[in-house]
DNA sequence: TATTGTTATACTCTATAACTATA
DNA sequence: TATAGTTATAGAGTATAACAATA
């Protein structure tokens, strides 16, 4: 059985029941703490629905970028989504490698590559949007519909880059 | 000057200037790539805060845990703050050689750490706190103070490990 | 000179497995 | 058998610096 006992001074409960928990104290109204934990919960079931197309949620969010914006190049994907462009090359690198998306080039600038789903990359963008449906329902199920829509946009003000 | 072109297809464009900016695409109403973003710029915030007191976000929540609950054990504060034993014990012990926590022996269970602070780490925490309120106070400019409140709510939803 | 894409590298956070000592 | 704490390790995510090719 586990073990209870308290060494030191008065703890402040909220018991619901039998066994003192412990208090977050000022961590319960801690923006960052709560974003953190919140972006934990809702990752795992996101990289758990992708886990069967051996796709994680980084690779998601830059095949919905060029299925959205055909033609894009690397420093414009990185600009949008704010990583960095160093870390966007092997990322791409393996998508191509598994014929996921292109890379063409550019007339007029040789530095680019244009980047292009291909169609095994479309039907595979096509699995992972189930999943991401999946995971808004079920933030939609926690928070209900307006609920969510209001977290979109408080999580819109804090992410953008203004600075102050 | 950046280059300009585009090579393929119609791009959706909401443009405010001369120059087409990509699209998010769905990505836009995504809540896990909104709280990824979010909890980045808080973050990035607070550790910066934090670089002169040579802490990281992740030990000021476990200092704040022990403060409000002396005695607590590690099994206690992982449990609470949803994180690996495994990790734990490397974090503790570092703020231990920093004489910020002791580690006290518990009457009865040899195999339990009660973790305290010492008055170096309580006047440490001090300072972690002021960071601590510029951050929800940088939040509550952006936020406003109802805003900011109702992200807690919703997040403390997000977060919490009942399932479905 | 500046930008694009690349490589190498390091640091942090998280997770798993296996061990010990205790219960 | 089960739990607390530890160690080792592996995997992602992120960051900087430096390079070649090109503008």
């Amino acid at each position: 059985m586990p073990a209870r006992r308290r060494t030191a001074g008065p703890r402040a409960t909220r018991d619901t029941g039998d066994v003192p928990r412990p208090e977050l104290g000022l961590l319960e109204a801690s923006v960052g703490y709560r974003l953190r934990r919140a972006q934990l919960a809702v990752f795992a079931r996101v990289s758990e629905g992708l886990r069967l197309l051996d796709l994680r949620p980084g690779q998601v969010g830059v095949l919905m970028m060029i299925d959205r914006n055909p033609g894009l190049t690397q420093a414009e994907v990185c600009a949008a989504l704010g990583i960095q462009r160093a870390n966007l090359a092997p990322l791409v690198k393996g998508l191509e490698r598994r014929g996921i998306v292109e890379r063409l080039p550019v007339r007029g600038d040789r530095r680019l590559n244009a980047l292009h789903l291909t169609a095994v990359g479309r039907r595979l963008l096509g699995r992972a949007l189930a999943v991401h449906r999946a995971t808004e329902a079920w933030v939609t199920r926690r928070l209900g519909a307006e609920g969510r829509r209001r977290l979109l946009g408080l999580l819109e003000l804090l992410g953008e880059d203004r600075t102050g």
